[in-house]
DNA sequence: GATGAATGAGAATTCATTCAT
DNA sequence: AATGAATGAATTCTCATTCAT
């Protein structure tokens, strides 16, 4: 009746990657179409590029359809490259996800840590935060990963820790350094805030949530809704 | 060339089934009509009884291994009968996920709706419920399900519309009436809130995401958590 | 692609059965819903009612779908019956099949031998025979069994004995007999044809192939096709 | 958890093969182009090779077993190649089938076409069609296709519709013409023949059925029956 | 290094057959 | 005797993984 799960794709694939190099690199590539290589950008960044390829277009069907119902076959096709390619440069399936999903984790994590970085009230900042947030990762590719994390971490347990230890906990460090900022400067009134930096964080997972399950169909204004959370944090500002 | 006479027929059937009902079904033995052994109700009854034990053991089975790798024929040992018996009660795979689902579903709107029936102040209300949701939501296999819909959502667009129009929608409905009442009562005082009830139930998703991924490693003080939360709508207690 | 021998029907089976009763007795069935048997029209003959409801069913269904994808399931619904009947009456599935086989056939084994009764001259004998075999089997359910076995036939080597002793070498006989005496009456010149009565009948098969396979899209006027096969035999008639 | 290394490849593979290609592949060890073992050509020609032993071994177990009751297992073993092989070549086994079919049904297309091309009188060609006949498709696996398509016709209409439409009805307008000719030539005298090929043809349809079904205990002189029915249809001839 | 044809373990689904009611 | 729920062997089809070219 509902047949989820099942698209066959089997075209379109190739469109973004064409031979995978397009996306990244449109460094050195004049030309090489009759000739073998006609202009090597040599051997290790050409399997540089395959490989960022692949991690690309796995991101994409993982993303898409979770761990097991993903086929290497269309990760190959959709990278550019033939299936026993994935292997040159992964060991397993297994592989591939866990490092494709440490790799898209670290830019979240950068992010996570510089946004703040810049000056002004934690209120400022905060609200900087959550229009970065908002932009940039909920309704995003980004997003996908986080929810591909909620949705395969029980059966990838390191995956689950390693996620843990590198946003999670850094996060809510950060999170709670901003935290106990704001109480210092008077800015947040409450200061138990500060052993659960998790709630500033809520809204926004929720938001992630939302517009992958029900953005659809149910629009959510996050960047609304983050806003009036920040209100009950710092209380309610005088004016918009 | 003819195959004859192949089924051979082991009655160990019913040993291991135990275990598949014990975890849900609190049905137990209480009764017998016509006689036999302990526990042998009429056909129809037998049958809701089977059909029972195999949406709870598909319902271990899918939380713990998502839709994909769960293999029918573990969730037939799980609940004690022949794979062929899950035909009997449900076309496909899929319509096992979704039944099953949306079978899980229903106590937990029943849940949603009970709870703030109780009188008190609003402030009160959301206590018991944040006391309520950590108890028999958070870390129960009651999480697992939201969780799991978290997960398949996606793949399953039509359960996600279910969850949305049968618990998600519903929910927030009702908390927004109840914001709008603590509004009208003056217990709350950022009008705004009313607009995004997700932003009270954000930090008790967190929890159901919290404890399924880190719970193990990362214990978290849900309950705790979630009244600092109601701290901040509602302004900080005096006495606790 | 093309989805063949997958017919889900699953209703208008009943329709002839209704307990299988109707057919043959209207006898003394007065009443009997309530009570066990307030009228039985005696054990044997329910028996043999059902048994020849299994086998009208079988027929359909086999010659429908062939051996293999014919599903017990669906001859029990069309019978009336349950499943586990049919076994009551037929070892196995292959016993049903063979048996019914051999039933169907009685019939047309009772025909042949009877049309020839009649008097006249050999030409008269065989134009009716033909005019009798194009109504009574070519296009019929009779011509579904001839089908069936010449479908079936390799897999079942004792059916197809079964068919060459009963069916075919009797009818030859009987057909080699008639051109004796068409022969000796001077009706027919070429002495040989009597060493292949198959002749005689080759045109009879090919309608009834003709009429099973492509007879919806390129029907074929068996009637006229045999007389002009007669003509070849007897010499071409001055009156038509 | 997760699955690794399962795969045990074993080289046995190519062991039982010979035995299932040398049956229907009279190409042999011919040639070898770019070395190694006796027969390793190309990619391609080794694709095409391994393509037309799956037909071949399909042709084997389909005609002797019906489509249902046959299993791909089987093809593939007759054919030595793996199960998965036959899923490269073909959708599934009904697609299998039909090409299988229709491949097989090209020679018996052109072997009609040619043979009475030859010069002569009709009866002369009729006579040397009858005996290739006999040699070429009766009693072999030729005619076991056309008894395959005889028997499962009914239940793959566009099997039956391209046979009709490549073989029976080209096949029939070729002898129409022959018939037509000979008419002309005054070789045949009842000219509603004409309206008729099939009769022409039945004897030996008869004959292909007889051998596949009855040959072994009651063998035909098939080329004997075909030369009394061209009497009947030319005439008594005078020297045998 | 790349490729993609080949492999075969594995999983979903079907259906003949049995047997408790 | 009749029923039809339950069983599990058998079969199709998929896809991760390997390896000859």
């Amino acid at each position: 009746m509902m047949k989820a799960a099942k698209t066959k794709r089997r075209n379109a694939a190739t469109a973004n990657s064409a031979k995978g190099r397009s996306a990244t690199s449109t460094v050195g590539a004049t030309s090489s179409q009759t000739g073998r290589v006609a202009n090597p950008p040599n051997r290790a960044a050409r399997a540089a590029q395959r490989r960022a390829a692949i991690i690309a277009a796995g991101l994409d069907e993982f993303t898409a359809r979770g761990f097991a119902a993903t086929r290497l076959d269309d990760v190959a096709k959709r990278a550019g490259v033939a299936k026993g390619t994935i292997y040159l440069h992964f060991k397993d399936k297994e592989a591939l996800f866990q490092e494709l999903v440490r790799t898209a984790l670290v830019p979240l994590i950068g992010n996570l840590m510089t946004v703040p970085a810049a000056g002004g009230s934690v209120r400022e900042i905060l609200e900087r935060f959550a229009e970065t947030f908002v932009r940039d990762v909920a309704g995003t590719k980004r997003g996908d990963i986080v929810r591909l994390i909620m949705a395969e971490g029980t059966r990838f347990p390191s995956l689950a820790d390693f996620y843990f230890r590198e946003v999670v906990s850094r996060g809510l460090a950060g999170m709670r350094k901003l935290i106990e900022y704001g109480i210092e400067r008077g800015e947040i009134r409450n200061a138990r805030l500060a052993d659960f930096p998790q709630i500033v964080i809520a809204p926004a997972m929720v938001a992630v949530m939302w517009q992958g399950l029900f953005g659809r169909h149910a629009p959510l204004d996050a960047v609304a809704m983050l806003k009036v959370h920040l209100d009950l944090i710092f209380g309610e500002r005088r004016a918009s």
